[in-house]
DNA sequence: AATGAATGAGTGTTCATTCAT
DNA sequence: TATGAATGAACACTCATTCAT
């Protein structure tokens, strides 16, 4: 909070930094809508949203020009902890690191449900989600590398599984993160190497990117 | 089924049809919510399901006497055909009717999107629903029985399942049902029998039951 | 009941006479209206007059082409027996007809509530209540004659009584007719002669007027 | 009310009127809904309202949260005022205070014709209803010991009479006071005391509760 | 910069009236 | 002729967004 080496200069030109309280009335706003969305859904009025954060609407409309900005900020901010998630998950030895990733992410999904609806299928942060893509493929091929994962296993299929996932979390919204848990771990087991190969093809990376790259739904 | 004398001729009008009409708008009707909820959202306007459907608002509320019972019927429909389902999986040997109840519950559920957000989590059809419920436990019990399913695997875990089902459907809105029979299969992979065991415990029956028996949301 | 004399002869032209089983959903159709417009106001709706009356909208629709006709149909009927009763309270001796006449009105329209709010202001058979109009200020004026009434009492007055009326049997909806009684007996009272002046001039015939002719309101 | 120090200048306009602008906004609704009300009864729509307030619709439903409360804050508004003029008849001496009390409340009711709809047979405002009643029984009482009213009155006659009241100001609409003014008279004319009885017995006081307890009508 | 009042298009629903059967 | 299903304009009310203060 002093004056630290840390702190950037005040002069720095770059990117106009928001004067104090403005960048506390951002964080504040976020909180309330992660709060909010998560109890009553993404059609819960912006109006509770500026209520629960305490500040005005136009407070709310300075800082996100439409709800979709607030939502996307939501859906940026989760995108990139999950990628930071992921290049922790980098360092995992012996393949064992995309499935650390699976559960690290569900249990962030867990605690931040409000956005979820949007977080897999909307064109929010793509650069974002690009990169974490990438990350993931690596960790993936590590996995089957090791032996932990099917060889049949394709990085569309990791989309499905953080498709059924947020299916989890939306149903047992208000309980703890221990479904999503044990779903991931069924999983895992699922795709384990095994004699018996999956009786489905994989989705096409066509149909994958169709879905990735949609317009946001209700 | 055969052309027998009761038949009656196809070409004979007279005969009190009013009730047919009726009868026409009212599939019309549903099959309009199905297509329209399905590509918007339950959030999609009653009006929006009346003009696909080629009627009059005064038709649509003259039919079901609300949104919410529009809805409802397209749950209940689609509760009892999956109740059938599953009595037709009871008959499959071998233990293997749950594995055929839920590749064919995939696809009649691919086909019937619309209502999904609602299948699992309203106390629409209950009676239905917890017949439902009470076949798939056999159906379980039969698949542990030879071997096909781990002995871990409780009835919560077809909830689990089926909700992470429909996070793939909803993600995979406008594909074919070949994203949720490859994460059926999957799923199915990581529950059968292993040396490794689940390192995540089920969620408890009365988890469970607070979210089926929890109200609509949004 | 019989064919006495004074029956109609079957035959006779001018009048088209509707068929029996018409003019009985006729009937049928005006006691619904009364008892439900007495009921819930005339604001229910005319699929409630038909369910009552137990026939299809499409025969309330063409006995009376609209609901205001319908409606009109019951003030009509109404003020026909009113013009009966003042004539024959034309009969009643010592100038006492006027005040059996009301109290006798106000026991019909007590029996009689559903169509009230439309009975004194709007244009419904205007010939009938001009008649009855005649007849009521005869009555008028033999009680002023046997000093019954006081000679400042117009016919306006009368008016102003049975709008009074009209506010007093509103509110004792689903009540006896006593509330009204007794309303009528006071204002009798008030116009009895006394040494007393009215403190305000009556209503101008112009302003009276402008209310009979006025346009129905809701 | 003289131009006192504290009195602010009328030209200092930033003292902080985003208040005057909504309180402004309310006095116009209630206006507007009053002279609509008035003009097409409590059936008129709130666009309507809207429309003759100059304001938007959310805005209406800003200040009242239903159309039933804007009729509710009219009716409470009302009894008010009338609870006031009670109270200043109590200083009228002689007994006469119910006559004036009468008298200017019909003239304040043909000012507020709109909710007068409401005001006597909903549960709106009861606690402010049931002082009034009280004050007005002691106007009575006073006027029953001077002389003024026949020993006979009773508390659900002021009901009466105010039913009544009603429904010349409601046929009246449009018109001046007049017409209410000359009704009052000759109803204070018919409660002086009389050697003649009234003949009909007042309306019990479980009548009259079970009336003024009822729910609002149509 | 912050506030919250104002806006008005949009929602679910009703109901007088029409019309196919 | 009788039926009741179909119509659609109208209603009460909501909410994302704008704007005066």
């Amino acid at each position: 909070m002093s004056a630290s080496p840390r702190t950037r200069p005040v002069a720095s030109p770059p990117v106009r930094s928001l004067r104090r309280d403005a960048a506390q009335n951002r964080v504040r706003l976020l909180k309330a809508a992660e709060e909010v969305f998560a109890k009553s859904g993404l059609s819960a009025s912006v109006d509770e949203v500026a209520r629960v954060a305490g500040v005005g609407m136009g407070t709310l409309y300075r800082r996100f020009p439409t709800k979709d900005a607030l939502i996307r900020e939501l859906v940026v901010d989760l995108t990139k902890q999950i990628l930071g998630i992921a290049r922790q998950a980098q360092e995992v030895p012996d393949g064992a690191g995309l499935e650390s990733f699976l559960f690290a992410t569900a249990d962030l999904m867990a605690a931040n449900r409000g956005c979820l609806a949007r977080l897999w299928d909307s064109r929010d942060a793509d650069d974002v989600k690009d990169e974490c893509r990438t990350v993931i493929a690596g960790l993936l091929a590590d996995a089957k590398a090791h032996g932990r994962f099917r060889p049949e296993a394709e990085i569309g299929d990791i989309d499905l599984l953080f498709w059924s996932l947020r299916g989890v979390l939306r149903a047992t919204q208000g309980l703890s993160a221990s479904g999503s848990r044990r779903h991931i771990a069924v999983m895992i087991a699922g795709w384990r190497p095994s004699p018996d190969p999956l009786p489905e093809p994989p989705l096409s990376p066509e149909q994958t990117e169709r879905i990735r790259r949609g317009s946001p739904s209700s």
